[in-house]
RNA sequence: GCGCCUGUAGCUCAGUGGGAUAGAGCAACGGACUUCUAAUCCGUAGGUCGCAGGUUCGAAUCCUGCCAGGCGCGCCA
């Protein structure tokens, strides 16, 4: 519908250009806005505002030439006022609102779609967790992330991929291997000293369980390293099996879990640092391999290759980000909590140096969950082994809760998370809320099946019943439904549904406590029935862009 | 010290590439169930948009400085 008034007004531009009224080349960026307030019309422009400089005159006198040449197909518009400074505001007839359920009807469950990410290959990695210990709330806001923002992108037509990155080398695991074993050694009655660094949950102890039932005993003293080898992998395999049913149970699911170790085997490493040696963008210095970052802005030269002649850490996502262009993704989106921030720019940097266009690697940062219980803060430490997991949360409040609280922030914002809140089956749950909508008017057409009322097609005749003022309201709000959906793909932010979904809901629960749905009058009955079932479809359609169940029944 | 994020109602947060009188939920207060699900609805009250400048027709939004909170600044991952 707002397209539709943007064209209209295009369409008169391009008239005053032609009149010299306007100079001629590329038409000027307008905007047209839902202003906030009904007396302002059902759309508003601020184009007069913007055209007015280069046509030299007043903006009033130019929303007044603009408004001469607006040429609308009959029965669209009611009336167009000039206001304020220059703005111009269409206000719509009743009527060419009731197009927007002929347009759900016809979309097939589909209302919300679009074709604006039409050829384009998007990558969204996420969660990504070392496989050193199980989920933590954390976790679960990036994955509750992640997985919406892909299917919103899918929505809009993109061609979607999810993956994982499990980061499988190195230290850390050798660190699990120790933390295993010298478990393992405690359950056989040893005295041993746990690493100073070594990974302390619980979890480590009934895996190293585990492990003496499949391996039997471990010998006294220090590992030899295929001992500290097996350990680490078994971990490091258990860990990653919970991992994968916990997202599962999440309702997460990846295309790709990408393990580190084929960075290695498959040579991708030395490609990719190759290419950044061809580019000049590595050097040797106290004995160690270099990449200039400080060449795109970076703070300072980072290291790819230690002294010990091991590879670091980056070298590794070096050669991953280099695999994710080579694998044909125009946009690749890295999901990662904001205590990484500090990495962004190294990694911009490499994107540079290999030689593509960094707007095509977006890193999301999400900011840190801190979980309450009765307003008080559960405290967390991330070594020590005392935190809550995903796992626990799910548990407790459910699936769809968690999810749907974590897509009720921006991704930048601290998100407090409330579990005592989060339990109560209240008003102060908003995903209830949501879901009670939905649920309300499955119970409506249950009903409607049973009385055996006629479907209806969406044809005008039937739809001219529509006509009070909460009906109205609603057709406006369904009519802004894509435009919603294409800005959270646009800006990356699925809060934005999540916004809209609470606000439809309320609509509908309004709606639904004045007015019968269900009367002895068949046609406003089937009319009525039109316009939930509209309702239902977007209820529907937004929940699944999030992952939360659209239910039946309460 | 440097960098990134945040600062909007008592609380938790929205605020659409700058727009007209800043919004929602919860909490508070007052009302509404013989009805298609009251997990609901209606109403009242509540804000110097952290502070100070600047940019312009117009700023919560953009720029600069300051203040406060969070997170980072390894040849760890």
């Amino acid at each position: 519908m707002r397209k539709r008034v943007a064209d209209l007004i295009s369409a008169a531009l391009l008239v005053l250009q032609k009149n010299g009224v306007i100079a001629t080349g590329d038409l000027p960026i307008f905007q047209v806005d839902i202003p906030k307030i009904p007396e302002h019309g059902d759309f508003a422009t601020n184009v007069a505002l913007v055209v007015a400089k280069s046509a030299r005159q007043a903006p009033r006198q130019v929303a007044a030439l603009i408004r001469e040449a607006l040429n609308p197909p009959p029965g669209m518009l009611a009336r167009v006022d000039i206001a304020g400074p220059g703005f111009i505001n269409f206000f719509l007839e009743d009527s060419s609102w009731l197009q927007v359920l002929a347009d759900i009807e016809a979309a097939q469950g589909k209302y919300g779609d679009s074709t604006m990410g039409a050829g384009k290959k998007v990558q969204v990695e996420f969660v990504s967790a070392n496989p050193t210990g199980p989920l933590h709330v954390g976790h679960g806001r990036g994955a509750a992330l992640g997985d919406a923002l892909a299917n919103i992108l899918a929505a809009t037509g993109h061609q979607v991929e999810r993956e994982y990155y499990i980061n499988d080398v190195g230290l850390q695991m050798q660190t699990l291997g120790l933390s295993l074993f010298r478990r393992a050694q405690e359950l056989q009655g040893l005295s041993v000293t746990f690493p100073e660094h070594g990974y302390q949950g619980d979890y480590i102890k009934t895996l190293a369980q585990h492990y003496l039932a499949a391996h039997g005993p471990v010998p006294a003293g220090d590992p030899d390293s295929q001992t500290l080898e097996r350990c680490g992998r078994f971990a490091g395999e258990a860990i990653l099996a919970e991992i994968q049913q916990d997202l599962a149970d999440f309702g997460v699911q990846f295309d790709h879990w990408y393990s580190e170790t084929r960075l290695f085997q498959e040579q991708i490493l030395d490609k990719a640092l190759a290419t950044l040696q061809d580019q000049g963008y590595l050097y040797e210095a106290d004995g160690a391999l270099w990449f200039r970052a400080t060449a795109f802005g970076d703070e300072k030269d980072r290291v790819v290759r230690r002294q010990t002649g091991v590879t670091t850490y980056f070298a590794s996502d070096i050669a991953y980000h280099w695999l994710k262009f080579q694998r044909g993704f125009d946009q690749v989106i890295d999901i990662w909590g904001a205590d990484h921030h500090g990495y962004v720019p190294r990694l911009q940097a490499v994107v540079q140096a290999l030689g593509i266009a960094p707007e095509r690697l977006t890193v999301l940062l999400v900011q840190l969950v801190s979980l309450l219980r009765e307003g008080q803060p559960v405290a967390m430490t991330t070594r020590g082994g005392t935190f809550v997991t995903l796992r626990q949360v799910m548990d407790e409040v459910g699936k769809d809760v968690a999810r749907f609280i974590f897509l009720s922030r921006r991704a930048d914002a601290q998100l407090e998370f409330d579990l005592e809140v989060a339990k109560k089956q209240t008003s102060e749950n908003p995903v209830y809320y949501v879901q009670y909508a939905h649920a309300r008017l499955a119970s409506v057409f249950r009903l409607a099946a049973e009385r055996g009322i006629a479907w209806q097609e969406a044809d005008r005749a039937v739809l001219t019943r529509l006509s009070q003022p909460e009906e109205m309201a609603i057709l406006k709000v369904l009519a802004g439904y894509p435009d919603v959906v294409a800005a959270a793909a646009r800006h990356l932010e699925p809060h934005r549904i999540t916004y809209y979904l609470t606000e439809l809901a309320k609509e509908l629960h309004a709606y639904y406590y004045k007015h019968r749905f269900l009367s002895d009058d068949l046609e406003l009955t089937q009319a009525r029935l039109l316009l939930v079932r509209g309702i239902q479809s977007v209820l529907d359609h937004g929940l699944r862009l999030l992952g939360v169940e659209a239910p039946e029944t309460m």
